[in-house]
DNA sequence: TGACATTAGTACCATAGCGTTACTAATTCG
DNA sequence: CGAATTAGTAACGCTATGGTACTAATGTCA
């Protein structure tokens, strides 16, 4: 099962999934945001049964979670879960995944400097796939969103990288045309 | 106000907005999803005060809801409303653009033969900006999302335009790189 | 010590997409 | 018949994209 509670009547919805989330993980998670509200109408009329789902992320040096009966859960090795808690993961995947490019996820996830290798992967890892070295940095430097530090960090291999820090610039916003993402099917 | 209602227990939260969405529209809206829940704490812990909110969609062309107190307000030139109605109207604004490019909302808004140019106005609509005609219609014509067929319309003034149907072709997903909405500020 | 693997970073290039402008086509209005 | 109006397309330049290839700088290992 997900990690849940019941709501506590003086907390808003926003505060009740940051409780719930750092007493599952120990510590407060980088991002959260609501996944919507899922609810089934098979029980009986008196009982209330619906749940507001909440997606958040931590860095992956974040501790295990230690206290309780917690575990982590790869997203392509999940175990048997009940159905409306399955439907709430993909959600909050499908959810992350598009909201990666409009909300600093990534850079919340990542210490205060870091590399543009770093920054990549943290993408790939949310996106679920690989992207182009060259067009990430090209479109990372559009849209000013890091600058350079004078520091650089020496890996176990190969050429040292040159560390950079979040530090976004205004810029106007990006006026597209229609994309047409809708599929057959 | 918006429309509302409590739920009732025996049906699910899409069923129960489809219902409060057809009492107050007298037809059931083309397209309808959730937005989100909404709830903050400054009630009594025993009171609930929570909102599982809905967006819909109807055709321009649908009938004036009649029996009750309702009625259409522009979304630029919105009465004053409770916070959270306004905090609802907003994110609703805001998840309908965020899904034209995926889910066919479009289409459903208009009869099963339009031209292109009553497709391009919805668009418009919805996304609240002008669009290019010749990029809006290489765009759909690379998606594969309509067909002609071989009725013309003739409008009161102007050359007739062709008849199109919705007639989405399986095609390969766009698999297109990172974009970095993401603006200071 | 020197060849090789590894990682970082950049340059070049062909292609695709986009928006502006301009043009043609077909109809109604006066 | 000419002007206005709407539909639809062509041409062109600019930008973005992604592939390939290249250089740079380090560690590994024979």
């Amino acid at each position: 099962m997900l990690p849940w509670d019941g709501a506590r009547g003086e907390e808003s919805l926003e505060n009740a999934a940051d409780r719930i989330a750092r007493d599952a993980l120990g510590v407060a998670p980088a991002w959260l945001e609501q996944v919507g509200a899922f609810g089934n109408a098979r029980r009986h009329p008196a009982e209330t049964d619906l749940s507001i789902a909440y997606v958040g992320l931590v860095p992956v040096d974040a501790p295990e979670p230690g206290g309780g009966e917690e575990a982590w859960f790869a997203l392509s090795d999940l175990p048997v879960l009940p159905p409306r808690h399955k439907q709430v993961i993909d959600a909050a995947f499908e959810l992350t995944r598009s909201r990666l490019d409009y909300v600093p996820i990534a850079f919340r996830l990542l210490p205060p400097t870091f590399t543009l290798s770093d920054l990549q992967s943290i993408y790939e890892i949310i996106l679920g796939r690989r992207l182009h070295k060259a067009s990430f940095r090209r479109a990372l430097h559009a849209a000013w969103l890091v600058e350079p530090t004078d520091e650089w960090r020496t890996e176990q291999r190969g050429r040292p990288a040159q560390l950079f820090r979040f530090a976004p610039r205004r810029r106007r916003a990006n006026r597209r045309g229609v994309r047409f993402e809708l599929l057959a099917g």
